[in-house]
DNA sequence: TGATAATATGCGCATACAGTTATTCTTGCG
DNA sequence: CGCAAGAATAACTGTATGCGCATATTATCA
C-alpha cells in the first residue's frame, strides 16, 4: 500500500516534531508525567518563550494535551506513540557503539 | 534513564531524516527492494540531482546502503527500523479519520 | 582515447524555522 | 479596579536546507 504525496506530507510533519533537540528534551521531561510550562522552563536551560513555542508545535502535532490550571498551563503526553518512539530511539542508541574521543 | 543533549541531538538527526516528503517517497520506493538512482528518478517526479542529494542524506543517516554496479549505483534499505517506522506511520494514518474536503 | 551514460556536486535562490527580546494576554488576588 | 505571575505572541535575526540548473566526476564501451 503506497501513500500519496498528501499522506507522505503528514507523515513528514509528524516526524518533524521529533527532529529538534529542544522538543525531544521537552518530551523526555514529560515522560515523567504532566508538567507546567514553568516547571519545564526550570528543568531545561531554555527560555520561557522558546519552551512555549515548542510546546505549541508538539501540541499542534497531536502529541501533547493542554490544560489551563489557574494562571498555569499543564502539558501532558497524549499520544502513546511518543513513548514507543522514545524507546525505539533509545534502543538504537544503545545498540550503537558510543562514539568516544580517541585522543587524550 | 535520561539522555544528555548530545544523545538527544543524535536522536533528532535520526528523525530529521524522516521529516521530508521526498525522502519518505524514496524510502517507500525502496521498501519494494533495492533500486538504482535512475529507477528512483523515473518512479518519482523529482530531478536526478535532488534524488541523489536526498539519497546521500539517507545514506549518511545510516538508513541506506550504497553499492556501485557499473555506472549505476544501487541503494537499499539497510536499517530495519525504517520498516518499523513506516508501519507505525501508516498505522497512525489509518487510525486517524481522513480529512476530506467538505465543499464540492 | 574519445564519446556516452549514470551519478554526484557546486552554486544560487527561496523558504522554513529555532531562538531571542520585548510585549501582550490571561488569570488570580489584594 | 490595579497589580503580579504565568504563558503566549509578535517582530526580528541568523542559520539550515530543499530545490533547480549547470557542471563535474566516474565508469563503460567503441
Amino acid at each position: 500500500m503506497k501513500l500519496d504525496l498528501t499522506d507522505l506530507d503528514r507523515v513528514a510533519s509528524f516526524f518533524r516534531a521529533f527532529s529538534e533537540t529542544t522538543r525531544l528534551a521537552l518530551l523526555q521531561e514529560l515522560k515523567g508525567g504532566a508538567k507546567t510550562v514553568g516547571e519545564l522552563v526550570e528543568s531545561l536551560h531554555v527560555t520561557q518563550a522558546n519552551v512555549s513555542k515548542q510546546l505549541r508545535i508538539l501540541h499542534e502535532a497531536g502529541l501533547l494535551s493542554r490544560e489551563k490550571r489557574g494562571t498555569s498551563v499543564v502539558y501532558e503526553i497524549c499520544e502513546p506513540l511518543v513513548l514507543d518512539l522514545c524507546k525505539i530511539a533509545c534502543d538504537k542508541l544503545n545498540s550503537q557503539p558510543k562514539r568516544r574521543k580517541l585522543s587524550f
